[in-house]
DNA sequence: CCTTCAGGTTAACGACCGCTAACCTCCCTG
DNA sequence: CAGGGAGGTTAGCGGTCGTTAACCTGAAGG
């Protein structure tokens, strides 16, 4: 997966402006006329790229999810390590180190959460908005992901009752999806150092939960 | 404060339902008419009580942020102990125990997300539906509860700098705030239950921010 | 040079929504 | 037993919003 240096196209502009405007004043709260014009063109014109406005977030929705998903299980494989390539499940190769694995799925979560706000505040906010079918999609996909992060939980704390675990998982979700209360970027003391912090509160939680439970 | 036992007037019963269906389905997603329907009367019933629907969600967010500011402030006047009863200023009567006085907002904050869910879902995600005034109001309250728990943090955890202490109250809010996403109540492995392990991750997300940061 | 088509434009329709107007009906009180 | 206010009702107005229709334009291709 290369990294993009071509211009984004028009769609993905689209998709970019209307994340944010959904996020600050909600699915309701935006007209297509606004979203047209935070890109340059007005009202109607999105619809050359969009059948229709939930479309567009319906495309957001199960970007996010699947995408969330997709690089925790990518890191789960990584961490089973090069020793471990002929694993068939991922669920079980979680492999020797199941503390490193968790380390680096709290990472890949906060980088998500540190760089795309907008996207983490619509993820948990407008989920309801969808029609049927792709809402079932999109929870399928954060159950998946839940999961995910459920078994590592448990590899990790085996005491742990997965009831608990699961909503451990949850409020740790919570705790890491707080960024975009944490002021705008740049009132930040610095990138690394919120992550980091972040990082730490995320271990300490779960440890704390995992302690005799 | 004695403890409600008359029958809750029409008034709440219009608030509660109205916070129910915000949470629900957001601000702009709920008409009167079905705001008027949960209650058993119909649409512009409703003018008898509130001048407006921006009305109703301004008297719940406002009364969401002064309920926790008044309950912190309680809790910290009361962890100061009957011996320090002549002290001043809040912030000085966190006196000899600051542990306590944390665990006892932790405590309080748990209370009120388990008990009022369809407010906690409202209080970080309508705000900006409020007309100016509304919202200065409620940013105010907020940001001095916000403030409470910097203070009480910073005298458990001293060498938590004051802008990570002030991510790591709001990280911790995010924890806590995620009942919500817990299922439906009853699911959850028992109130209590559910109420410790968060008090426990609170906790030990904290300590993790003020380990040598 | 003519055609085609991607990607715009403006006008307008139909539905919905917040709110007001006008009216009705108990129940309490002097 | 008047009468008045509290708390409803339905009808309807005005504005907004998502969407469609009809039209325009510039660039690529044979």
């Amino acid at each position: 997966m290369a990294t993009r240096t071509d211009a984004p196209t028009r769609r993905e502009q689209i998709l970019k402006e209307a994340a944010r405007l959904f996020a600050e004043r909600g699915f309701h709260g935006v007209g297509v006329d606004e979203i047209g014009a935070a890109v340059g063109i007005s009202g109607p014109g999105l619809y050359r790229h969009f059948p229709g406005k939930d479309a567009m977030l319906a495309e957001l929705l199960v970007g996010i999810s699947g995408q969330l998903l997709t690089g925790a299980k990518r890191r789960l494989a990584e961490a089973g390590g090069p020793g471990a390539a002929g694993t068939a499940d991922a669920a079980g190769s979680i492999g020797a180190d199941p503390e490193a694995v968790l380390d680096s799925l709290i990472e890949g979560h906060i980088d998500f959460a540190l760089d795309d706000r907008p996207l983490i505040t619509l993820h948990d906010r407008e989920l309801d908005r969808l029609r049927d079918s792709d809402r079932k999609l999109v929870r399928q996909l954060q159950r998946q992901y839940v999961e995910l992060w459920v078994e590592v939980v448990r590899r990790v704390y085996p005491d742990l009752a997965e009831p608990s675990a699961r909503s451990a998982v949850h409020s740790v979700f919570g705790l890491l999806n707080s960024t975009p209360h944490l002021g705008r970027p740049g009132a930040l003391p610095g990138r690394a150092r919120t992550a980091d912090l972040l990082s730490r509160m995320a271990r300490g939680a779960f440890a704390a939960a995992g302690a005799r439970a």
